[in-house]
DNA sequence: GATGAATGAGCGTTCATTCAT
DNA sequence: CATGAATGAACGCTCATTCAT
């Protein structure tokens, strides 16, 4: 049991640091409140994360880990090239939408300076966790059923409208189901296939 | 003359903002330092602007006021639709590749808690600076030209890939050219269009 | 009448910072203390001092700049040496006396890690405030009228006396008076003298 | 073997604590840094210590009760005034060198607001570790072999000099050895005595 | 009107001390 | 008895905002 309570500790923070910078960025996030939502003295956070960066790069990570078996579920590298994408495409967009601090937060990041070193690492093939993506696009690029775009080109014209789509419908301007999922990420398959 | 110092003082604050904001964010660009690259005292924005959270919005504002000339320099309703459309879009990532730093404080402002709340009055029709983009999404579903989305969806399948796009110039991870920005919209046009 | 309250406000807080630092150490007199004592607010200090380091620094070396002036008032290098050393001993001892708060807050100078980078400067030659002392010691040893000891040494049986006189006095174990004075810095000179 | 283990705790904590005091400061010593340097749990110090303050006391106290009978070893009351005097002091200088950690310990101890309080007590009589001194001293005078000097003066001329000595030695200023420890505690004899 | 010195609430972080296990 | 996770007051410092000049 104190291992568990150990880990709840962790998690509370965690979780209470996802939603205040997901409601209110990182700045509208201070450490103190932080702490005050996951019902934790101010200094116990620094038991668990070095400071207020290492939290946050920490956050992101567990996050990853958290999306990409929820996204890689059911995925096949055999189906055809069509069918991946819009698995992957819908697959990402349902998270989103049934995750909405994790997108939210997911856009904060990506928006800090943090985020562009980690951009960076990215491009450098550094992370790994897109090499689905990346190697789905080579493929149909070389099977010539992609257009032969930069990959950079080919990811914003998948992922571009897909964030977009899922900011407005955790903003409340559409209301997207099942039906305006796939039709969407069909969309974007559009825009990338010859 | 006065009345011209005015306005100048104000430009140049706005001027220093945008600068500073663009190239650190929100919240690496202080008051005091705004004031010192306009070359003004700290007290003096405050003449201006009531706060930094309105200097923020009107610096926004004359942005909108800015680029909308600029991209519908030699647009005309008469073009068939896709015309159009590869107008404005092209017109858009020409205007952000070329103005970097409008650009990413557009990109800073959309991430704030001020951002989404612009954003909701754009969707109550407060705003009318898209018009062009929504009667022209509007006449393209009417006449069967595009998918019958709604517009919120448009909008992201359009302008989703171009400010992914966008950003990964800026930030060195592509490099656009001319033929690179137009096949970019042409992809677009291919993801909205039935 | 603005020049002279500027002035006013940074001598107020070298005022209030040498007094809490002279009565509690360096720790125990925090930048809000030292603002409240200096009525002062907590920002205001580093209008002026770049951070407590920079502030502890100009201390001191306000500190020097006022006490050498004082110390060598009257003093000949033509005299003998014997008396330039009584006038240098009991100077410094009288002006330890008449002024404790410098005298302790030179005590906990010496004793941070910030004073002992200072005394290696001391030692290689840069500072130049001592000079006299050196040269004092050099010309004795060479007129083989001092012992022939390093000068480290001979400062320290100068000066290690004086200190702790001075430290007896300012707690109130010894009451020094003109005589005692004369007669302690006499003594060390016949601890010096061949 | 409990109590043997206890007392093994206590060494450790007192161990780890003048080590850490010495080499940082009081400051640069937080309580988990020497319950960890000790492998000892940061609320373990807590049974053997009321608090930080009685830990730095009973440090000092430890270290007195340690350099006594090092510095009075050989020392007989028979033997002239002078060489008694010769024999504490180049002890005592000795054992700075030695146990550099000890010196450095007890010049931060006098340094602190704690150190005061101690001297304090001293002065009223009521510490008598520094009865040899005190006699010798008394002595001396009585005899008309010492300086008529209040007590507390005699004690700066003897060991202000020491104490400045071992702390250049220690910093590297200067690098004494045999004949230069008893050259130097001479030289304090020739400033005490008639 | 313009200034910039002054303010103080608020930030991220540390650390002496406590207490449930 | 020993532990070390938890605490929260206190620290040095920043910066949006005010106001006397």
């Amino acid at each position: 049991m104190s291992k568990h309570d150990k880990h709840d500790k962790r998690e509370e923070i965690v979780r209470a640091a996802l939603e205040l910078i997901a409601e209110h960025g990182f700045h509208g996030a201070p450490m103190a409140m932080i702490a005050e939502r996951a019902n934790v003295g101010a200094g116990t956070i620094y038991r668990y994360f070095e400071n207020k960066d290492v939290l946050i790069a920490e956050l992101y990570q567990n996050l990853e880990a958290k999306m990409y078996p929820v996204i890689l579920e059911g995925y096949s590298a055999d189906k055809p090239t069509r069918e991946r994408f819009i698995h992957l495409g819908t697959a990402l967009l349902r998270y989103f939408i049934e995750n909405p601090l994790d997108f939210r937060f997911l856009e904060q990041f990506h928006n800090s300076p943090f985020g562009a070193e980690h951009r960076r690492d990215k491009i450098l093939g550094v992370k790994d966790g897109c090499d689905v993506f990346r190697e789905l696009f080579e493929e149909g690029i070389a099977r010539q059923i992609l257009k032969e775009f930069p990959l950079s080109i080919l990811f914003s014209l998948s992922f571009g409208p897909l964030a977009a789509v899922a900011r407005d419908h955790i903003l409340g301007f559409v209301v997207l189901n099942e039906v305006l999922i796939v039709w969407t990420v069909e969309a974007c398959w559009d825009g990338i296939k010859r």
